[in-house]
DNA sequence: TCTATTTAATCAATCGTTTGATTGAATTGT
DNA sequence: ACAATTCAATCAAACGATTGATTAAATAGA
């Protein structure tokens, strides 16, 4: 089974209205809380079946035990995310290839405006976020169906349209490793978010903050574009 | 009792030759291990007692407890990243703020340089790193031990070299946060590295992929310091 | 009715911790 | 100096509690 076809099943599966599917939503959702505040190993399932209302032995009847759950928090993770970028990510990659430098800076400030509000403001981002990064701690090697609905996707999009905005080859080694440097930035900016908090003296990360954070990151990856720009002409 | 009493405590402890020393030496050591691989939740105190090849009832013996181990691996990291800081960092504040812009930014790129060696090629840099995170994720709030030890003073030197590099006054905001987004940049790079890996194409890295990787994060950073320093003017 | 789903109860296994015994090296008393 | 005693340290064994999984009976939906 392909990996779309899984996901078009496992949405099937989770929109209808079938208890069954109520039951499936309910887990997933239990679980999803959990694994990322606890993780995995830190989690029961009688503490999953409990928020999720239900009983211990759904699990196992749903999703053939804790590991299958787990699985489908994946997919489920793979989905949504996958529907999120969707929207941030709706131009086709040839599209992009026609883009002017201007617009496809544009462009890739206002994703990374949209992925820097997801991440520091969506409640469910920072589950997701913490499911994903201690899967990708605990099993680097296991890690392909997150790469291949999330991530990979997602660099594809940000390297082509740095290419674009810099003229630079999508298939140079720097520019994709640049595509690291500036989602890490980010990234970083929210996983360490109680170290923001204490060194930036502030109690929470609320509106203004936001905008700080979105300023900063602006400027870093404005001043990374400008230079490897320059470096088109150099080259 | 001091935080830096504490840690002299604890080195003592660790560093003398008594049974206990080594007991203790061994458990912690031990504790890593298995903590930064399968999480705290994930490890077992007889796992633990079996690598450290001591008993299970050392653990409550010499740190009251699983708890008590994890809080003395704390210690145990932030002593001993302290000691590496206190390597790259051996120039005090006073010193670096008579320094040269161009001399702040050659030593800001030096420590740079470091830190990526140190996460992407240390070993055990790989199980602090997950420890540390795994920490940050599950006890945000209880974070004070590492912040202190760790990742307060390297701020405040990677600020201060900032902002002689760029002439900007090290107690704006924007200063700060542009700090982050500097660290966050070296430290994803080593914590998506199953993502890397894939996207790169990668088997490992290398010494070559570690110069490709440090080339493109100096760039990177090379290029906000320029444009840190022109809003000097600017502003 | 007949299948799908939920339920309470129970399973063996493993969890962190505690126990009492044992060791050998200090410490004490004479 | 030497036996008596105390002490820190380690050990195997067992504790009650909790784990994920399983069962068979009860319930619900078509």
């Amino acid at each position: 089974m392909s990996k779309s076809a899984m996901q078009d099943e496992l949405r099937e599966a989770l929109t209808s209205d079938t208890p069954s599917a109520k039951t499936k939503r309910d887990l997933i959702e239990s679980a999803l809380l959990h694994f990322g505040r606890e993780g995995y190993a830190g989690t029961s399932t009688r503490t999953i079946a409990q928020t999720a209302k239900t009983n211990i032995a759904s699990i196992a009847y749903h999703f053939s035990g804790k590991a299958g759950l787990k699985q489908a928090c994946i997919n489920f993770i793979a989905m949504s995310v996958g529907d999120v970028l969707a929207v941030v990510l709706n131009r086709k990659i040839t599209e992009i290839e026609h883009m002017s430098p201007e617009e496809a800076r544009a462009k890739l400030l206002e994703m990374v405006d949209r992925m820097i509000t997801f991440t520091q403001t969506n409640k469910r981002a920072e589950l997701l976020m913490s499911f994903i990064l201690r899967e990708v701690l605990h099993s680097p090697d296991e890690t392909d169906t997150l790469y291949k609905a999330v991530f990979g996707p997602l660099l594809d999009r940000a390297t082509t349209l740095l290419s674009r905005a810099t003229g630079q080859p999508a298939t140079s080694d720097e520019l994709k490793l640049a595509t690291f440097t500036l989602i890490g930035q980010l990234l970083y900016m929210r996983l360490a978010r109680p170290f923001v908090l204490k060194r930036m003296e502030w109690k929470a990360v609320g509106p203004e903050e936001l905008e700080q954070i979105k300023s900063v990151i602006h400027r870093s990856i404005n001043a990374l574009l400008d230079d490897l720009s320059k470096g088109k002409s150099n080259a």
